[in-house]
DNA sequence: TTGAAAGCGCTACCAC
DNA sequence: GTGGTAGCGCTTTCAA
């Protein structure tokens, strides 16, 4: 037993500290530190006076062992120095601490078997909820750790098994892309290409929307697909094969933007014109590539966006659990020089950046002439 | 008092339910689980067994209330966005999280006033550590709430008063900004803009540097310095402002890569030509800059390795306290087209990317020939 | 080698 | 209104 009785200001400033000075019960000072009514002026104003004279902060630990709810959430995506998912921490980041919630961050590398295993980490540490980017949708082991939690999960583009209790945030990027491929063909496009990443919903929904874009315009379907990682040096070599083969397409789209760099390195190493010699059009914006030479067509989200609606849906749930409708964002074309005959000056104003302005749809494919 | 004396298998999984359903002591599982040695084999399997059949898992806040460590960090930068800063958080995950670690994310903004909110967040979370890029290097309430806690503490490119205890991963900027500077000296340039932002080491070792470059090259100091937020908004007005003055200068360093973007605008705005009417050099990579034309040469560093000197640097205080120095990871200047009569070519190769190679420091310095 | 029991710092229940 | 006190789930003496 601690030498108690004594003034108490010297021991390790925990609540009984705050109560010894303020002579009041430990009962009192929680009550009155947690906001909690009924405590009479005095005493609130004595508590109070104590716990800041000690410089005292509860600890949170203890908080949340007794309260079985810690106020932190776990988040796991697989590499958040790709721009694309730091906005979306981002984003969400920024509702959850508003709202007095910390976050736990955690990268798996896109490796499914790691996404488990910090997931189960989280889950260990007692976070109220998650946010999850898998890799894979149909990892059983991350579907196990997902399958272990009553606590409440946002997936952001990507749907898992029905048998899995979760929340969706998504983005509807058949629309974007659909967009973007009805402006190639309209462009004369013939043959397409199309890189994407593992089988995951963005994939499903890109091949698709290319291939109802075909099917739309009556035009035979000549896609060719390329699966592979989302990284540059998958977009290198993908790209180098597609343009090595027999019947190379002439217009490449890019489902991801960390391919954009291993692509740039092909078009320039090989002195390709794009919008002439190629066409191509990437998925998620990558910072300058709008001051490429030409600038890149791309179809565009608010990553932040997603970031956000994901926290707000997980608080959600956290206030009153319930059934609840995916939320689906926008998606939408811009077409630039990239992709062909497109004459849009390099932007020069300020008002480019202004997320009012982002939100508009480019209305690409309805203002397209034959050629 | 919980219906303790049942069978236990439906309880909320924990440690006594584990002991329960091996019929062995709590004490028991916690030692056999938590590795210590002196179990009999079988005791020990039994335990693990259960603990298995169960699949429990040790509550994580119980286990850091009780031994006082949670094995967490706290991770306190401006703004996750900035892939800088990602690279960072991304780099000191890894070794945190090999080493079975935690960390929780804050991103501040850049408000000084966040910052110091946000570790105290942090510390009533019990983090057994903190890295921190705070906004302002003397900040009354951020210096108050870092000398508030005995865990130890990292700073990345900040140096703080004296009296604060810290350990400090910095960078030399001084050397990569001053090879830059005497490139564009050599090149001709005699009046050099520096944009910098808030006063912080890593704008003082700038400054420092290229005045430095002036006066070692027996050059007539003769440096705009325009001081201001690292945004691409404040990159637009200063170069803007620069430029519009009587004198403008005829080369520019950007002391941050966000603002990149912003000097980007204005000089397609102007049509002026990268390395003829207006030589450039950034501060810092962002992806695509190397496939603008011209490229934009760079002062660059590798913001993974400072991310993860820090957590290891923290680690290692962790294990066992002691003084350290600083260290200080190097800078290189990588002259591009965009910084004058430069002809190197856009990067073809992989290669260009692979991490052996970008540590090497560009020997341009040495080779320039005046004009 | 094993287990009972004392708390880590806090909240919430209950009696005053 | 206020203050004891039980106990969140765990680790760690200490005795057996």
């Amino acid at each position: 037993m601690s030498k108690d009785s004594a003034e108490g200001a010297s021991t390790r400033t925990g609540i009984k500290a705050v109560a010894a000075l303020a002579g009041v019960g430990i009962a009192s000072v929680s009550r009155v530190l947690s906001g909690q009514p009924g405590s009479s002026p005095q005493l609130t104003q004595r508590v109070l006076d104590a716990a800041r004279q000690l410089g005292y902060a509860p600890n949170a630990l203890a908080q949340g062992l007794r309260r079985r709810a810690t106020r932190s959430i776990g988040f796991v995506g697989s590499d958040i120095t790709n721009p694309l998912i730091a906005s979306i921490v981002s984003g969400a980041e920024g509702v959850l601490s508003l709202a007095g919630f910390s976050v736990l961050l955690t990268n798996s590398g896109g490796v499914a078997s790691v996404d488990a295993e910090r997931i189960e980490v989280l889950l260990q540490r007692q976070v109220d909820g998650l946010i999850v980017l898998p890799a894979l949708e149909d990892d059983p082991a991350t579907l196990a750790a997902l399958r272990n939690t009553k606590a409440p999960v946002v997936l952001i583009d990507r749907t898992l098994p029905e048998d899995i209790v979760a929340h969706y945030v998504l983005s509807d990027h058949y629309r974007g892309v659909g967009d973007a491929a009805r402006h190639l063909l309209a462009s004369g496009h013939r043959r397409i290409g199309l890189v994407v990443g593992r089988d995951v919903r963005p994939t499903r929904e890109r091949i698709r929307a290319v291939e109802d874009a075909f099917d739309g315009l009556g035009v035979a379907r000549d896609l060719l697909v390329h699966r592979g990682m989302l990284s540059a040096e998958h977009g290198e070599a993908a790209l180098e094969e597609m343009l090595a083969g027999d019947a190379p397409p002439s217009a490449v789209i890019l489902g991801g933007n960390q391919l954009l760099e291993g692509a740039l390195r092909v078009i320039h190493r090989r002195g390709l014109r794009l919008g002439i010699d190629l066409s191509l059009v990437c998925c998620d914006d990558v910072p300058l590539s709008r001051f490429h030479q030409p600038p890149i067509a791309t179809v565009m989200r608010d990553p932040d966006l997603l970031g956000k609606r994901a926290a707000e849906l997980l608080l959600g749930q956290l206030e009153t659990p319930s059934a609840v409708e995916p939320v689906c964002l926008p998606t939408w074309f811009e077409p630039r020089a990239s992709c062909g005959t497109w004459s849009e000056k390099i932007p020069t104003k300020t008002a480019a950046k202004i997320p009012g302005t982002r939100r508009r749809r480019a209305a690409a494919s309805t203002d397209l002439v034959r050629e």
